[in-house]
DNA sequence: CCCGTTTGCGTCATTTTAACGTGAAGTAAA
DNA sequence: TTTACTTCACGTTAAAATGACGCAAACGGG
């Protein structure tokens, strides 16, 4: 008959997330600031251990929850993480998930977790804990790789916004820059948003009409393309 | 200070493998057929648990070594499962793993393990133990879009190959037709691959000529457009 | 030496892309 | 009210990529 397997020794199993919000033109990742040892006062993703009749799902969204206050964001697996000195404590295997979210839908910027939660702009993190240096960069990786076909970005605007703001968002993704009318071409050949009929007023010049995220789009409609480095 | 971990009931980590074969132009999978409970006698992806000391990759090899006879592969890992049913024994999460190998370099096909480890047709698989169908399922969807924009390919043939013997494995993969004289000026456009200089000879007709892989190619300079379904 | 087949190279109409022009809509200052 | 300046929305055009074929040389077999 089958052994009871719990009586063997497994390594733990960790879910740490590496949570985009995206605002004032500037792509940022939400660090914890860690109360304990090991890496005690470094920077770290947030990250918590599977229970034993947890989904990582489940996980991700305890952590998103305890830790961050935010629920419902887009959540996508990562990778998972087997370098066996990654955690001084022992031999902890991480799932690596990512999450897209928009920061105005939660009050995260002016919070209550006052220090100890921040979003960086990932072009200035601080030095992080573990081997959250590598997680966050496949992460990163992944999110430039993937919003060249798949509609992600969304998740990181408003629901509604204007092919400006998505332009955008594009550049401050890729890292580079993308023609302002051949975006807008491409975009909307694609289908890939609809007219609201209704504009973005108060702004300082002509104003801008407002789209939202065309649901019905179809699977691999859409490329992006850009000059990679 | 920090507690044991290993104290605590973790879910036990095993690693399952797609391992995936190519000849006369049928893509096939390696199952094996388990002698012990659950799911005795039916097939099943190798697989095998993650010892304490062991990565990923490690147990990997140990898997297709002890199993196959195979080492030296196309190694890749694809995605953490983590249903809390997939194993009735207990709480066990799985990290699938896919390989590409050139069956001409192993002697599996005629090989001594005679009838528990076999070649199967991707379109003619029985029916999996586990949740085996799922991991197979994605890595059979993970190399129809890899083999799109990354020579993978090559991995599956002999060191030199005919343009019209990488043609035939890009439709079978990719289960559609694709114009022979269109899929060579692209390959050769984008130097995907070096012409040797030889030709293969004992054959029917006209010799074609023999390629190799481009070690060079720069990344990203590669992309196969075919009618998506 | 002809036959049927595969191989390798071309052609060409159409589509897609990259680069850039321009006038309308809006605000603020003159 | 007029002028200046900015963003927005829509075009234009040349170059490149794509898709759908044509065709002749190279081969083995009858």
């Amino acid at each position: 008959m089958a052994k009871l397997f719990h009586e063997y020794k497994n390594p733990s199993l960790a879910v740490d997330l590496v949570i985009f919000g995206y605002h004032d033109n500037t792509l940022s990742v939400l660090l914890l600031n860690r109360k304990e040892e090991p890496f005690k006062d470094c920077w770290t993703l947030p990250g918590g251990f599977l229970q034993m009749e947890e989904t990582f799902l489940g996980t991700c969204y305890r952590i998103l929850k305890t830790k961050t206050g935010m629920d419902d964001v887009f959540l996508e697996q990562l990778y998972s993480f087997d370098n066996p000195g990654r955690d001084p404590r022992g031999r902890v295997i991480a799932v690596g998930y990512y999450a897209l979210i928009n920061p105005a839908r939660f009050n995260i910027i002016a919070g209550s977790m006052a220090n100890d939660v921040k979003w960086f702009d990932v072009h200035k993190l601080p030095k992080l804990g573990f081997d959250h240096h590598d997680i966050f960069q496949l992460a990163l990786q992944r999110l430039k790789s993937k919003i060249l076909y798949d509609p992600v970005g969304f998740e990181l605007l408003d629901e509604l916004f204007t092919i400006t703001e998505l332009h955008e968002l594009y550049e401050c993704i890729l890292e580079t820059t993308i023609d302002r009318r051949n975006f807008r071409r491409k975009i909307l050949d694609a289908e890939y948003v609809i007219n609201t009929g209704t504009k973005r007023e108060g702004l300082q010049n002509r104003h801008p009409e407002l789209y939202k995220f065309n649901k019905k789009l179809k699977k691999n409609s859409f490329q992006i393309n850009v000059n990679v480095s």
